[in-house]
DNA sequence: ATTGGCACTCGATACCGCTGAGTGCCAATC
DNA sequence: GATTGGCACTCAGCGGTATCGAGTGCCAAT
């Protein structure tokens, strides 16, 4: 069905695309690219390529522009993934290493995401329930009022204040930070329901519910919010591309703004420490119909994710470059920073 | 120079120009106004606003468009502000009580406020410096590592991981976290410096080196950064405005990205407890030189800035309503939640 | 299977003339 | 002196027409 050459054909055709902003036709292409052949039988390959759905023609007597088939081929079977350039490397390098806080490095790396790629960035802190804990603290702020921070191994600190139906002392508090401390240190956070538990079960009997309590609300309240985070940067070079999106970019900046989303989105990227690519409508997101996801996770256990989004009419082999090494980078500040 | 005929030839003008976003003639304005002059009458007065530079033409021929003087004039004299009608104010009274913790209120309130006014919101959380402190933990890690966590009596919670070059054990840091309890409780943070100073004095001589050195961090990481931070809503809004930025909404994109600059002008609004607003070329940005923003201070002390940002061409009286309204209840809802 | 030739399509661009909203100016009026 | 009606003038916007050219599909020849 398709040959190589009409591999190749489309192959140009998506370069070319992607470079002129303009739908390409068989003249053009038989000039730009040793094809080897003539306009005429680029022509006979193009009318195939569009039966088979991967390229259209906005109107007759345009040229041909890919489809969101078009591109998935193109991404999966002929490009080649640009590396970054050894400056580009070392540039990023130095860049992230200078991060002081967690925050700062998510800060940095959304920054330079966006810079290198021209694209709207999007970088989600690294999931509290894949990092283990490094240290749990309790302490009563007032007799019915504690604060509970969790530190993770990622350096993310969270946390909350828990007002309780039970005073406790705090000798009993203390206990309980060590026990708690004890039995959750190096274990993953989404581990704690357990972990609290067999806490609970193990303190005096006297004390048991009111403890128990505690632990609930505590898991529980780490668990419902604040657990993922997601930072944006360049949203204003979608407006370099205003021509790419059909209308306005409207409903791409509102679907930006749902943060929530975005997490769902990043979170269902398929295969861990590899690089996802999803085109146009393969994104289940109404306003993101005529934008693309690359994303990837970063850190060794697949801790956190981050990507760009752009016009469907993208430069895929660069970007897809850009944003593993990014990851790659991020990953190892991360582990080295815990 | 500018009777009162003139005034409200102006007024008319900025109201018919926001409503139809098109140039208004002199007969239109004879036609929907009743000014009681004819449209030669209006028009020796616009020649006469446009030389004292409250109107312009953009073309011969073309109707006349206020100027940023223009829109200071109407801000200043002319308009008065539209309260919001009892039922939104219900409507946000229920929606901000709703929130269960600072996060949230800031959360829901750029959201409303994006929502009410159509504009991009913008809210400051409340500043640490302006608020007092509710209570100072302070918890070794490990021998060389403390964690200081200050809660302040707005909700916020901030906290630093600090390394110190003297290890300090359990009981000087108990001893330590009382004393600046006790030094610091209800103080304003901006404080914190004296309180410190006067802690570090009040410790036995031995320990007194390494204190100091502990606090000067302390402080100094406290008030270094992510002191001050700034949350936005509404973006998307932007684009349905286009047509009113010359060019693209690219340089507003890319301004609203400088949390830094939003930070600073937020703050440079004037006096506390009133809406501020700056039309186009007063705020001193680039990109938000055909923007106005409107922003007022939240809470009693002025803990918090918000305000939202549009294009010139706005409704000020039903705007600086909203900014006047929601700063109204969040501060309450602020402080109820301390 | 490939290619050159050819007629055809149709968006983009330019040009033209018209229309109408809007202006400035002036002389007449209140 | 302020106001007004009248009038000539300007000019952006709109619709219509003509032209141009990139691009296509098809076909007969290689």
């Amino acid at each position: 069905m398709l040959d190589e050459r009409k591999l190749s054909v489309l192959r140009a055709i998506v370069e070319d695309y992607v470079t002129t902003r303009e739908p390409v036709g068989s003249k053009a292409l038989a000039e730009r690219h040793a094809l080897g052949v003539s306009p005429a039988t680029i022509r006979n390959d193009m009318a195939l390529l569009e039966d088979e759905g991967y390229i259209t023609q906005p109107h007759t007597s345009a040229g041909r522009v890919p489809t969101d088939t078009g591109y998935r081929l193109f991404v999966d079977r002929l490009a080649t993934i640009k590396p970054l350039s050894a400056a580009e490397r070392r540039a990023i390098g130095t860049f992230l290493e200078g991060a002081v806080d967690l925050d700062d490095i998510v800060l940095r790396t959304v920054r330079l995401l966006a810079q290198v790629t021209g694209q709207v960035a999007v970088v989600q802190y690294p999931s509290l329930t894949r990092s283990q804990v490094r240290h749990v603290e309790i302490v009563s702020m007032s007799p019915r009022r504690l604060m509970v921070v969790v530190i993770s191994t990622t350096g993310r600190v969270e946390q909350r204040v828990l007002d309780v139906a039970v005073a406790l002392d705090d000798e009993t508090v203390a206990d309980l930070r060590n026990r708690i401390n004890e039995a959750v240190d190096g274990k993953m956070l989404s581990e704690m329901p357990d972990a609290a538990a067999s806490v609970a079960a193990s303190m005096p009997a006297e004390a048991r519910p009111a403890v128990a309590a505690i632990l609930a609300t505590m898991v529980e309240s780490l668990a419902r919010d604040g657990e993922e985070r997601v930072v944006l940067s360049g949203t204003a070079n979608l407006a370099l591309f205003g021509t790419d999106f059909p209308g306005s970019i409207q409903p791409v900046l509102e679907a930006l703004e749902e943060h929530v989303v975005l997490l769902r989105l990043l979170g269902e990227a398929t295969a861990p420490s590899q690089v996802s690519v999803r085109i146009g409508r393969e994104l289940p997101v109404e306003g993101l119909s005529s934008t693309s996801m690359i994303s990837a996770t970063y850190g060794a256990t697949g801790v956190g994710h981050l990507g760009v989004i752009g016009p469907t009419r993208m430069d895929y082999p660069g970007t897809i470059g850009a944003v593993r090494a990014v990851a790659q980078y991020v990953g190892r500040v991360v582990e080295e920073s815990s």
